[in-house]
RNA sequence: CGCGGGGUGGAGCAGUCUGGUAGCUCGUCGGGCUCAUAACCCGAAGGUCGCUGGUUCAAAUCCAGCCCCCGCUACCA
């Protein structure tokens, strides 16, 4: 039996989760563990909500709340999500628990003893209206490389470059608006350059790894590795156990990781064997595996590991298997701007089985994947519903219907149903094969081509038929039916656990336990009997989902819903001319990517106006459309073009939709 | 030469590392079946694998150059 400590990413307890969370770290994870766990491995899977951080103390000065308000309800509500998806952990710990400050400090301590740390004078912006140090991204300004006038004191978003706070021109800080004044500081300094040897030997027996993971890591520590500042001054963190570093905190990328021992710590407490938790971190046979997405990756495989052996004590990871991201309806995930589909939200839709199906076949494993609305209904209900479930469905019916039980060993089996039985036995390898590599589509496709095969096998037989002339014969069709749904309520387990328990529950099979290798055994124990056939799963609605794209209330649509209306009056609204033109003549903007300069007849005269369509539309596309055009906007000179009139269309995340009269009508047509 | 990702039948993808009949799902068309969730099964049409050149007996796959698309930034009246 081998041992595998599974962690997943901890989260942010800044926000709910949404798809790309699941589908990137989360899903994968689970489905890994629960696959370690039907081979008869020791797993446990090890996570729990990251608190600390910069994020959150401006959030929380932001909503005038305090930290500990805010990572309380995210992580319950990150809780739920999981619970509700059926992600299991064996711990779901958080990084504010006393276990977590207490490991996180004695670990500072002993690399701090053994070397790897240094204090090092720094001068750095202070808030003398704040009366408090500006840590990186409480400071915003000009970016000096790209000149960008929102970068942080990290990093600019606008050329993703990575800063230190003292670069930035025009620094302000970022609550008060103030101007910043240099004063100076210490801070301690992980000594990451002394263990660029240990890491590259480390590293170079890690062949086995995925490969963008291995040269994303190598490529970086090719260019070398700096040391890099672990303390903050702030208030909310684990404070620096030394006496000379009052209020200093540990940054929160230092004691985050550690987060996945002290988890683990506090799960051997729960389940009552304190030194449990060593089996794993401090057996180099236990193989520890971090499921996290791209953005961790430097993370998990140079820093946290150098974190490690400077420590000595703790096994090291063994495999990282990140993945890439998750875009939704091709457009990139923002949290910020609001472009996701959250958890809590697809939960009061679909059932977890529903979601994790469909996140289960976008998982980004070699490249950023797409999540589609549309792609979603399709695969719910013709692989599901049609496929798999309409098979179970069709099995378990006809056997109750007109077979009533068949016997558990039945025997004269024939040609066909040979190859049936050789591929139930091979089965179970194969896709376990793909699980190991983390080859998780492929896996899952695997087993719905077998679902499919069983379809075909049940038409080829046609037992509908057979068993008004050859009830035996019947009965081996139907036994080896039941037999492939069998082995595929064990195999598809780690993906959709609630069917697997429904389907061997109408098998009557609830109360034996299964292993991996049992989804090969094609003979059953005992008889077959079917009490109900239940349908497995029911198929959906397109537009049921259309909305499954949430976004946060503008705050003037959270004052509509409230009931004060900004009402506009007739006469008002009489003033707006609108009417509908036909476009006559499209052209590039010089230097602009998102505009075009339009010519557009309003039956009366031709104007000329600009328009923001270039990201949706191509130039072709807009040439004689008739669209409602605001006609009396006050004129307006865009990139040195005036622009007399707006094209009216919808926003769908940012980009126009063009609206069109539903039947054709004369330019100059007005829209009242 | 800003950074990153990508261009394979109508749509979405696999295959590219390890050259050698271009595969899968959905869609379309035709047929079959009636046990089953208007489902299932069979068959067909549909691709110069972005372009050009090179290496090779052989290139979607290796090399060079080019074009286009998407995300991050500015213009979206």
């Amino acid at each position: 039996m081998k041992k595998y400590l599974i962690t997943s990413a901890l989260p942010y307890a800044n926000g709910p989760l949404h798809i790309g969370h699941i589908a990137g770290a989360y899903l994968p994870a689970d489905i890994y563990c629960r696959y370690r766990k039907l081979k008869g491995d020791y797993a446990i899977h090890i996570c729990g909500t990251d608190e600390h951080g910069v994020a959150i103390t401006i959030k929380a000065d932001k909503e005038g709340k305090t930290p500990k308000e805010i990572v309380d309800f995210y992580h319950e509500n990150i809780k739920e999500s999981f619970e509700g998806l059926k992600i299991q952990f064996d711990n779901f710990s958080r990084t504010t628990i006393p276990i977590h400050y207490k490991l996180s400090q004695e670990f500072f301590l002993k690399i701090y003893e053994k070397g790897y740390i240094e204090k090092r004078k720094i001068e750095q912006l202070y808030c003398e209206n704040c009366k408090r140090f500006l840590p990186d991204r409480y400071v915003e300004g000009t970016c000096p490389y790209c000149g960008n006038d929102r970068a942080r004191g990290d990093q600019c978003e606008a050329c993703g470059r990575w800063l230190e706070p003292r670069e930035l021109i025009n620094p302000k800080c970022a609550i008060c608006g103030n101007t910043p004044v240099v004063k100076e500081s210490f801070h301690y300094y992980f000594k990451l350059s002394k263990l660029e040897k240990p890491l590259k030997d480390w590293l170079s027996t890690k062949s086995y790894w995925k490969e963008n993971v291995l040269n994303q890591a190598l490529s970086w520590i090719r260019d070398g590795l700096q040391d890099r500042a672990i303390t903050r001054d702030l208030p909310w963190g684990v404070p620096v156990p030394l006496p000379e570093a009052k209020g200093k905190v540990l940054y929160v990328w230092f004691d985050a990781p550690i987060g996945y021992i002290s988890s683990t710590i506090e799960w051997a407490e729960k389940i009552g064997k304190p030194s449990e938790w060593e089996n794993f971190w401090k057996d180099p046979e236990t193989k520890i595996i971090h499921f996290i997405g791209k953005d961790n990756i430097i993370f998990h495989t140079l820093i946290w590991p150098a974190m490690l052996i400077a420590h000595g004590e703790f096994t090291l990871p063994d495999n990282v298997p990140a993945n890439e991201f998750l875009n939704l309806m091709g457009a990139k995930l923002s949290t910020s701007r609001n472009w996701a589909i959250w958890i809590p939200d697809l939960l009061k839709q679909f059932p977890a089985d529903y979601i994790r199906y469909g996140l289960a076949n976008v998982i980004p494993e070699t490249k950023d994947s797409d999540f589609s609305v549309e792609e979603f209904t399709t695969r719910i209900n013709s692989e599901l519903a049609d496929n798999l479930g309409n098979f179970v469905n069709r099995t378990l019916s006809f056997i109750k219907n007109y077979l009533g039980s068949i016997p558990g060993n039945l025997e004269s089996f024939g040609e066909e149903d040979k190859k049936i039985i050789s591929e139930i036995q091979s089965l179970p390898n194969k896709v376990g094969d793909y699980l190991e590599n983390f080859e998780f589509r492929k896996a899952l496709k695997e087993i719905m081509l077998f679902s499919q095969r069983g379809n075909q096998y049940f038409d080829y037989k046609r037992p509908w038929s057979t068993r008004k002339t050859d009830i035996d014969e019947t009965k081996r069709t139907l036994y080896l039916c039941a037999s492939m749904i069998k082995t595929i309520s064990i195999l598809i387990e780690p993906y959709l656990p609630d069917s697997a328990n429904k389907i061997r529950k109408m098998l009557g099979l609830e109360n034996e336990k299964f292993t991996w290798q049992d989804a090969g055994e094609w003979r059953f124990k005992n008889d077959i009997k079917v009490t109900e056939a239940e349908i497995l799963y029911k198929k959906i609605e397109q537009e049921r989902i259309t909305i499954g794209v949430q976004k946060d209330k503008e705050p003037q649509e959270a004052i509509k819903e409230e009931g004060s209306m900004n009402f506009v009056t007739f006469e008002e609204f009489k003033k707006l001319e609108i009417r509908i033109g036909e476009i006559i003549s499209v052209e590039d903007v010089p230097g602009a990517d998102k505009i075009y300069k339009l010519e557009v007849n309003l039956g009366d005269k031709v104007v000329s106006l600009v328009a923001g369509m270039k990201t949706s539309y191509k130039k072709e596309e807009l040439l004689h459309k008739k669209v409602p055009v605001l006609v009396n906007l006050e004129p307006k000179k865009v990139r040195g073009i005036e622009s007399n009139g707006m094209v009216l269309a919808c926003d769908f995340d940012g980009k126009p939709v063009l609206l069109v009269p539903e039947k054709d009508v004369p330019p100059g047509s007005i829209v009242k």
